[in-house]
DNA sequence: TGCAAACCCTAGTTTCCCGATAGGGTATTG
DNA sequence: CAATACCCTATCGGGAAACTAGGGTTTGCA
């Protein structure tokens, strides 16, 4: 299940990317238009700006904006950076790897394999769609 | 994130459905081999008892065994009982469909489009798999 | 018949983290 | 300098996930 968290950073960047320009939008504005509780949304995009694809600006007049242009903007990064691992288990997962502590042998692991096709097919849409796509 | 319930489900399944013949297998036995608490094992066995999945056989030689072939078996069906929804979003689950409280409008929304696809693409695989492809 | 093997079932308990809030700090504009 | 708007850390309640406890019931076999 994807966390709101995501669902609501996916929310404000395509809202933030269906502007005409790239002028500062602020987060007061995006909660309104969303339906997101403001200190909420606040911490969402403050992650977003740490990570890179945000910037922002103070004071009066201030806001955030893109750093890249909508189209530049992979699903991957995104998903990646507010929800974590896209792997369904962390023992497929590109980014966020892990070993499974109860199985030995992941080439033998039933589970192994089959989320191994969940992941590509996962990542396939991901990467075919950038911030642009879902404006 | 997949549960480790269904993990565990998943490779009890696998297990059980690796048998050259049809006889039950003890809970112990499983829980021994995948490495899984035996108790926490039982209550999950259980619930795929309960879904129609498995069987069971009471005292002593007793166990669980499948109740249809391996090869009938789709993955759909066993994810559903045990993890749920297949969707990342319940605005776009076919069989647990819920209606997000903070859009409007399923359409316009960028973040049901994009689901849409991604829950279509796992669908798929989960379709394309059975039991006897796990094992 | 009786004991032990195994499943059956309900109800906890503990741990973790998501979603949200609080409360101030800092920079910018006019 | 005052109002605006982002910056940042801390905290908290609730709910679900991951087990755990403790018995009950059925069955096979000596």
């Amino acid at each position: 299940m994807l966390s709101k968290k995501t669902k609501y950073g996916l929310k404000a960047l395509a809202y933030i990317a269906k502007q005409e320009n790239n002028d500062p939008i602020q987060i007061a504005e995006i909660a309104k238009s969303e339906n997101i509780s403001h200190k909420y949304l606040e911490s969402i995009l403050l992650t977003l700006r740490k990570a890179g694809v945000l910037s922002s600006k103070k004071g009066k007049g201030g806001g955030y904006y893109l750093l890249k242009a909508p189209k530049k903007i992979p699903m991957t990064d995104i998903i990646r950076i507010l929800e974590g691992p896209i792997a369904m288990v962390p023992c497929v997962s590109l980014n966020y790897y892990e070993k499974c502590n109860d199985c030995e042998d992941e080439d033998t692991c039933s589970v192994h394999k089959l989320m191994l096709q969940v992941r590509d097919n996962t990542l396939e849409v991901f990467r075919n769609n950038t911030l642009a796509d879902i404006t």
